[in-house]
DNA sequence: TAATAATTGCAAATTAGTTGCATCTATATT
DNA sequence: AATATAGATGCAACTAATTTGCAATTATTA
């Protein structure tokens, strides 16, 4: 195994360790490939495709998506498509997506400053002691379909 | 009928004018079922169950929603739920979600300085003259799903 | 009022996501 | 290191949500 791949099979674990949950071949090779592709959301359908290659099944990604969710790990993402779409949460890149609501074509955009925000939330909404993370999308026509 | 319910006939016409689309006999009744609900977010189901008393069928419900989503009328709403959610795109009470992730419970809150931060991603992402709404989530776990 | 382009209803198809259950595996315990 | 056990997985079948094709209808425009 390559250095950096060394590297992110200990993130992978780390993760896991610090959701609480066990550390299964199918959970680690998800994790992993969660670390490989950091930039864009993706599908249950791309993750299928990739991990079915390692005998993991559909039904099993949706399970660790949904587990990972709950545990504040992996954010579901809504960019218009009809299938879930999952990005991990990375406190330090905060990054949030303009979508178009046409083409569905996605950009991203960073600094909401969803701190500030999200106390004003919680002095509302009482029955909340913390959040595990936020999304602030943009919904609009792209230059192109505007001009349709 | 009776003097609101005129008032917000006017009201749906004028919403699909300015959206330039045709004033038929499902569109209005289903932009009065909007008007009717302001507060939460209707489901399909609940707008096919009330729209199919007057003829108008499930298919149509979602080719309207659709098409008014399109237009900035209507805003999609991802409250963890499998099924779509709508809510009508109301500028003056900008309220926005707090979500259980556990339990989907929702809860809202109001005041996300959203204009300033709309200006900095439109500075950042080129292809956007507008934006017609915007979505700002929080999700985490209620005070009794985290005891749990 | 006629022409026409868009909208609708219906039926059928597709796709996404879920469930039950038997088997297996990671971890805690001895 | 072997074992017990709660939790995780794979498979097959299922359910629910959404989409499509097409013929019939309807709102607008000339």
């Amino acid at each position: 195994m390559s250095r950096s791949q060394e590297e992110k099979l200990q993130r992978a674990k780390t993760m896991l360790d610090k959701a609480g949950l066990k550390k299964t071949n199918a959970r680690i090779a998800f994790c992993i490939l969660l670390l490989n592709n950091p930039t864009k959301p993706l599908s249950i359908e791309f993750m299928t495709n990739t991990l079915s290659l390692r005998g993991i099944d559909r039904v099993t990604v949706y399970r660790i998506a949904d587990a990972l969710s709950k545990k504040g790990i992996l954010k579901r993402v809504d960019v218009g498509s009809r299938e879930a779409q999952y990005e991990i949460v990375d406190q330090k890149e905060d990054h949030h997506h303009i979508i178009c609501l046409e083409c569905k074509t996605v950009s991203d955009f960073t600094g909401c400053e969803s701190e500030a925000i999200i106390d004003k939330a919680l002095r509302q909404v009482k029955n909340f002691k913390s959040i595990s993370h936020h999304s602030f999308d943009l919904w609009g026509l792209c230059n192109t379909c505007a001009h349709k």
